[in-house]
DNA sequence: TATTGTTATACTCTATAACTATA
DNA sequence: TATAGTTATAGAGTATAACAATA
């Protein structure tokens, strides 16, 4: 069987908004932060690369300097983020996990994996590595950059 | 290999967010109205179910009323569906398509199918393939009612 | 009383345009 | 002049709570 473009593509769009509804209103429901997806991914960003700015931060969400600079004034005042005059070029923010925010990430996140991998359960073994495969796939076409696996918490130990 | 959910989930939670920015950003580019992705599920699922109530859509989009209420107020201003009275039970409405709602879905969607068709054409066609069977296999899990393959436009013919 | 939908209110997400401060 | 970021403005998405109309 031979899958076209244009029949991978239905399916794609078919499907991915379908569970991002799901992955959204877990976040959403997690505590101890009900954080938006852009906030979560935010932070997970943040805590891979340490002291980004704004700009960076911006580049890797694929949003506006505007929309950034909003999420980040969300996380700043929940607390979870702190900007930072960057030390040689004044016009530049540094941008830092808070402790508590490294703690709410690593609870949020675990939440949201723990879910997500409890409605995974339901497929067999093979299936899931097809689904793991495909996401590798994915992240190859939408983000050369960042194609490599996703972090795994919980995962083979 | 053995891919367990935990892992999968961390993939997933990875790569949706990821693929969704890319489908909106494209949704919103797509003449002649820039839909939003709520707004272009919406169509898709009048197109599919004409005449359905306002509970309805909302079930099928897993939003709350008054959101999708809402959501139907933009689509009304924007001539793309008309809200009539339910013949029968006045507390109901019925959403349809109106003519140029049709040819606007039609459009948006056929343009957005295409260019994440064309960014798909960077994979083999096995691991389209691949994708296309995560995609099945993730609809089971998060809405096993539609797990069916998706419409196909400019599919095989 | 239960169901269907809308209004009120309050956040977040997102963009473009205009602006400030720094380099 | 160019770069980094913020503020102003605007529209969409989303929820809960309160309400209105109909069954």
């Amino acid at each position: 069987m031979t899958v076209t473009p244009q029949e991978c593509a239905g399916e794609v769009l078919e499907t991915i908004p379908l569970i991002m509804r799901t992955i959204r209103a877990r976040m959403r429901a997690a505590p101890p932060l009900n954080l938006s997806v852009p906030q979560f991914r935010t932070l997970m960003f943040l805590r891979r690369h340490e002291g980004a700015s704004l700009s960076d931060a911006a580049e890797h969400l694929g949003l506006s300097l505007p929309s950034t600079s909003k999420l980040v004034d969300g996380l700043v005042a929940h607390d979870v983020l702190m900007r930072q005059p960057h030390p040689g070029d004044r016009r530049r923010v540094t941008l830092t996990l808070t402790a508590g925010g490294r703690s709410t990430l690593r609870t949020v996140q675990e939440a949201a994996q723990a879910h997500l991998a409890k409605l995974l359960t339901a497929l067999p073994a093979d299936r899931r590595e097809v689904v793991v495969e495909a996401m590798g796939a994915l992240r190859e076409v939408f983000a050369p950059d960042r194609a490599q696996a996703a972090e795994r918490v919980g995962g083979r130990t």
